[in-house]
DNA sequence: GCCAGATAATTAGTTTGACTAACTAAATAT
DNA sequence: ATATTTAGTTAGTCAAACTAATTATCTGGC
């Protein structure tokens, strides 16, 4: 019988996914690239080209914080800052096509490492945790 | 029509896990005690007594880091080092009924936030979630 | 049109947590 | 008895987080 208390849903949902993000992060360490900049990089690629500010808050740290971030990033090659035409005060940080690639390279590792242990269920296990999916980013947007 | 392809699958959920956690972070904040002393606090709490190099392999971390944290858990009251009898290198350390409030209070703000998420959803959808969460669990402790 | 206040980014300085290297003490192997 | 390994700590460095303060720019009210 399955359970469908709440509170123990929530335990083993938060549980189940510390434990399943732990697993995968080894395949990081290859990128040569600390997690921080790395996590800035993937919305800087995924979400597209944003002020320095903006980063900042997406990834839940200060200003100055970011600031330092991506002046690693461009000394890396990775972004590039470019100035705001419309606002002279602000800084539009883009990805750059090394940043993309290391990315793409990253997640595919990451990836390649979650898929193997997925590909090794049955259909409908692949299926209910596609369905499982689309309801935890459903959980995470509310408010 | 859900999709079942193992590459797809393990995007969505890498995805879903990330935003998730990020979601309900936030109520860590509350404690007064850093994420990974946090951490290593939950290690103890949930794992019961171990030594120094233990606690810093399961937070992969190297032995100096881990001595200065359980130093910092200490010097809070939140944890205590005992000799260890058989072996005289070694030190047990072990959660403090005080470490152990903070930590099921700490525990019980994060899964409230979740719990409320959780709730909104019907009961099939929490029972889907909950075979997802083993499921996740299962694809977490492959090899 | 200008000034006051708000906003964007940076700089400076501090704290925390990560590392390596080097050390002491204890246990184990030769 | 001596050598090696293991457990933990100390010292020193570095990255990444914070707050406070600075500079530059923008915007609304007069």
């Amino acid at each position: 019988m399955p359970k469908s208390d709440a509170l123990e849903i929530a335990a083993g949902l938060h549980t189940a996914a510390i434990r399943l993000l732990r697993a995968v992060r080894v395949a990081d360490d290859e990128t040569g690239v600390s997690a921080p900049k790395l996590s800035a990089l993937s919305v800087l690629t995924f979400g597209g080209p944003t002020s320095l500010s903006a980063l900042a808050r997406a990834e839940q740290v200060t200003a100055p914080t970011m600031s330092k971030l991506v002046a690693g990033l461009e000394a890396e090659g990775l972004a590039v800052k470019r100035a705001d035409r419309a606002d002279k005060r602000s800084v539009r940080v883009e990805v750059t096509a090394r940043g993309r690639a290391l990315m793409e390279a990253g997640r595919k590792r990451r990836l390649a490492l979650l898929q193997a242990r997925v590909a090794s269920l049955s259909a409908s296990e692949r299926a209910l945790l596609g369905q499982a999916a689309a309801l935890m980013l459903r959980l995470a947007e509310k408010q």
